[in-house]
RNA sequence: GGGCGGUUAGCUCAGCUGGUCUAGAGCAUCUGCCUUACAAGCAGAGGGUCACAGGUUCGAACCCUGUACUGCCCA
């Protein structure tokens, strides 16, 4: 095959991409092998491919395809997520578009073009993941909504309510006013905002005065029940027990006294508002007063409010300023920084608010999830993470699941009502109907009407490694969830840590125990994934979180284009390590801190990644290039190869080890390093033949044969560059694909001839750092003497060795002497001296002040080795080869100072 | 306010069980090269009080205490 001087990435990668589609490579069924399974976290059907799925893709698809080059039966399971409150949003927004309003339709029909919303727009980011070379079993792909997924919710929840975990209940709860839904606390982000603090008056009911009290929603005062203080407050303790006005409403309410008020806020007089605010509500239970909503659904004002009726509360909060500064009720208004919180989502401002809604008890749940990943049954990497998992599911900190949304596009609530008001919450309106009939009801199917509100995405997002494996049908096929269940790693980031991982722990201890039945529970344990990698959020280089409302995500695609998926892939890993979060290096056309400004989307780390690329297949160009024949092997030849063979055996091992802590960007940098520096610098180079002459043959078959292992190691960072070598490197067309090749076996390697071609390195290195110093061209050949001694004899006396020296660093000849010599530069290699010998005169005092600054730093290195070596407690205490290897290091050092000291005197 | 991390070269990060660490890598910088695989390249060089202050230890980037800065979680 005749390879171009460059490596074309885009038309490669779509190619190989499709061959292994065609091939059914990525799907997985069960069989006789050992199964490695990842369920990917499904994304948002609304989603588009961001940095934060670039960084998670690529470790997933790392570990799944060295986990099919080991030979496991490796199955990644992808899907996508219905995201209620998202989708919804995104639907009522394209039905705006064409006139249609959600209030003016039926259930049925928003779900119509919710679906149809979905089959259009909810694969996009499917289709993404491909293009960065995601080998996931798409025959499995599953849908958090689809009929199978959605029985599995029912069930579920029909499953817990039976136990008593779920019940229904009026509570204070965090309210959406843009999507007009109940939702949870980890929904809700608080954030410092700037905002007015406003002081009012309230007026004594009789007499005159006022008690002024600090608030930050004014707009409130309408359902003002009391004006608290604390009782420790001996300004107000006096007032306890009068009534005041409200202001503008005119309405007599009493002060009281509790501890929750706060004496160094505001006034230390605090207006209690228990429809409104989740603390004043605890008050106002504490003191048996009344509450007064005044907020509608959508947070306009209601006819309780007396005042301002139908008006947005914010509106009303500018109003009420006005009127209650021109009553003369507005003693001042000051800037202040408070906590707000907004919805996660659509980041509009959460209002508490008393509603009845679904809750899943969650007291047992949390102690299991915690208790899973305590005891190392479930495994987080990295470690830290455990503080901040135990700090959210201890007792002290775990509130009950709020489980029900006000929305449509989800899953209904199976509850069904009778007209008097009796409920049952069953499978199926039959089943309900049954069951509430049990007890002598005579109800019919028509009176029963199901509860209007869906469950929170959560809710089914919980039950995802156990659904998409049809754990729950209740007839169906057990093979696969039996076979791949549980799974082996759960990559994810830790910012939904307690939405999701900490619920899926839950989920399995509840379920898979009983549904694996209890024999292969027992032996296969009945959490949902054995291990857990966070991944770290990817940032700018300010440290925000990148993000589409700050413009400081480079475009994805853009740079998939730009650099490859190889490329990317390699640049996401090099700049991770587990847990850590990333600083993407994208720059900006301007002051980041500017609004104005936007991101490049340019990387040096994704440059580097293909620059890689462009490496590999030049490197291999240059092997297919040669012509090969029956000559014998050269004796240094021979040498290279041992040397070569012997390293790669050592970095499979690194490499290994790296695996096995899921330390990616290591193993990553360990090969890129074999590849790069030692196989294509210093092997390639040393084998290479002359100029147009040939290749003898087993040389380049011994090449080629490292090559393909390199691939192989390679193939699960850079899936797409690999294959495409590989193919050129098949000895016919049935041979297996590089994916499906085998990782090579780590063995034995010979320390001694590494540590000795290292040696051999050091004198190039020397030779090549003397030609720089002295402007002499690379190829100019050189002679070269070596000073005698015990070590250099003996690297020289390795058979190839000298012919190596010679090719590699150009030299004219190489001898040895213990003779002085003229006009010569001298360097050190490890211990061993060697001069080159210069055509012209050298400058004698920058030779010496050179070897005067090198017997300083030795000198120095020297002192310390000896002064722990002087110490008995070091010799006495110190592990034996920890004071072996000082003293080995200590000798080095006093030869080197010798020659250093010998070499100046010779110059004076 | 309570808790958990982080701070190592100009930048991004390694450094795992305290000893191979007078601290590594890549990028950037500087010098010299269009040398027949690769300028998306080659060969070299410079650059660090391991945030600061104490302590433990024969020995500390690593363990302990405090401080500063920074990120996050919770209220």
């Amino acid at each position: 095959m005749e390879l171009s001087t460059r490596y074309n990435a885009a038309e490669t990668e779509a190619k190989w991409y499709k061959h292994w589609q065609e091939k059914g490579y990525f799907h997985s069924t069960p069989n006789e092998k050992e199964p490695y399974t990842i369920v990917l976290p499904p994304p948002n059907v609304t989603g588009v491919l961001h940095m934060g799925h670039l960084l998670n893709i690529t470790i997933h698809d790392v570990l799944i395809r060295k986990a099919r080059l080991d030979g496991k039966n490796a199955c990644w399971v992808p899907g996508t997520d219905h995201a209620s409150i998202a989708t919804e949003n995104k639907v009522i927004d394209l039905l705006k578009s064409q006139g249609i309003k959600k209030s003016d339709i039926s259930r049925e029909e928003f779900l119509k073009h919710a679906f149809a919303w979905k089959e259009k727009y909810g694969g996009i980011i499917i289709e993404q993941l491909k293009l960065m070379g995601a080998s996931c079993d798409w025959e499995r792909t599953r849908f958090t909504m689809e009929d199978k997924l959605s029985n599995a919710v029912t069930w579920s929840f029909v499953d817990l309510y039976r136990k008593g975990y779920i019940y229904k209940g009026l509570r204070m709860c965090n309210w959406d006013c843009e999507v007009k839904t109940a939702l949870g606390n980890e929904e809700v982000i608080h954030s410092e905002e700037t905002s007015k603090l406003f002081f009012i008056n309230y007026p004594f009911a009789e007499g005159d005065g006022h008690i002024t009290i600090a608030t930050t929603r004014p707009e409130t005062i309408m359902a003002d029940v009391a004006i608290a203080i604390n009782p420790k407050d001996e300004r107000y303790t006096h007032l306890v027990g009068k009534m005041v006005k409200i202001p503008l409403l005119g309405k007599a309410i009493p002060i009281i006294a509790d501890s929750y008020v706060k004496m160094d806020f505001g006034t230390g007089a605090l207006k209690i508002t228990p429809a409104h605010d989740l603390n004043d509500f605890e008050v106002g239970r504490r003191h048996n007063l009344e509450v007064i909503d005044i907020l509608n659904e959508d947070g306009t004002l209601n006819e309780k409010a007396q005042l301002y009726v139908g008006k947005d509360r914010f509106i009303v909060r500018k109003i009420i300023a006005k009127d209650l500064e021109a009553a003369g009720f507005l003693a001042k208004t000051e800037e202040h920084l408070n906590k707000v919180g907004r919805s996660e989502r659509n980041k509009s401002i959460i209002e508490p608010r008393l509603t009845e809604q679904w809750f899943l008890k969650m007291d047992k749940f949390a102690a299991s999830a915690l208790a899973a990943v305590e005891n190392g049954e479930v495994n987080f990497l990295p470690k830290d993470f455990l503080n901040m998992y135990r700090s959210w599911l201890q007792p002290e900190n775990v509130r009950d699941w709020c489980i029900s949304r006000q929305l449509w596009w989800g899953q209904q609530i199976p509850a069904y009502y009778t007209p008097d008001g009796k409920v049952a919450v069953a499978n199926s309106k039959e089943e309900a109907l049954a069951e509430l009939n049990a007890n002598g009801g005579t109800y019919q199917l028509a009176d029963l009407k199901q509860d209007e509100d869906v469950v929170d995405t959560w809710f089914s997002s919980w039950l995802w490694p156990l659904s998409v494996f049809d754990a729950f049908e209740k007839d169906g096929d057990k093979t696969d969830f039996r076979y791949y269940y549980p799974t082996n790693v759960l990559i994810t980031g830790w910012d939904i840590m307690f939405f999701w991982v900490a619920r899926m722990i839950m989920a399995g201890y509840e379920w898979a125990g009983d549904l694996l039945g209890e024999e292969l529970a027992k032996q296969k344990g009945v959490f949902p994934f054995k291990d857990v990698y966070f991944t770290g959020m990817v940032r700018d280089k300010l440290g925000r979180k990148m993000s589409k409302n700050l413009g400081n995500s480079p475009d994805s695609l853009v740079l998939i284009e730009k650099y490859s998926a190889d490329g990317v892939r390699f640049g996401m890993l090099s700049c991770s390590s587990v847990g850590n979060d990333v600083i993407f290096d994208a720059d900006f056309d301007g002051d980041p801190k500017l609004k104005s400004t936007k991101i490049k989307n340019e990387s040096k780390v994704c440059e580097i990644g293909r620059n890689f690329t462009n490496k590999l297949w030049n490197a291999l160009r240059m092997l297919k290039g040669c012509e090969t024949t029956g000559t014998p092997t050269p004796q240094t030849n021979q040498l290279a190869m041992r040397w070569l063979d012997n390293l790669l055996q050592k970095t499979i091992v690194s490499i290994d080890q790296s695996f096995a802590q899921y330390r990616l960007s290591e193993a990553l940098m360990t090969l890129y390093n074999f590849i790069w520096d030692d196989f294509c610098s210093w092997y390639l180079e040393w084998i290479k033949p002359a100029y147009q002459s040939p290749m003898d043959k087993a040389t380049y078959d011994f090449s080629l044969a490292i090559f393909k292992k390199m691939l192989t190691l390679l193939h699960p960072f850079m899936p797409f560059i690999t294959e495409e070598l590989w193919a050129a490197l098949k000895e016919n067309p049935n041979e297996t694909d590089c994916i499906l090749s085998s990782w090579p076996k780590a063995g034995t390697f010979d320390n001694q001839l590494l540590e000795q071609i290292q040696q051999l390195q050091q004198i190039i290195i020397g030779v090549r750092e003397v030609r720089n110093q002295n402007q002499l061209s690379p190829k100019q050949l050189l002679k070269i003497v070596g000073k005698e001694s015990a070590e250099t004899n003996q690297l020289l006396s390795l058979v190839g060795a000298k012919e190596a020296l010679i090719k590699l660093g150009f030299f004219e000849s190489l001898e040895l002497s213990n003779q002085e010599q003229p006009s010569t530069v001298s360097f050190l290699a490890g211990a061993m001296q060697f001069a080159v010998v210069l055509q012209k005169t050298i400058n004698i005092e920058e030779e010496r002040s050179k070897l005067a600054k090198e017997l300083e730093y030795v000198r120095g290195f020297v002192a310390t080795i000896e002064k722990k070596l002087s110490n008995d407690k070091f010799v006495q205490n110190a592990k034996p080869e920890v004071v072996e290897f000082e003293r080995r290091k200590l000798a080095d050092n006093l030869l080197k100072i010798n020659l250093l000291e010998d070499s100046l005197a010779k110059l004076n």
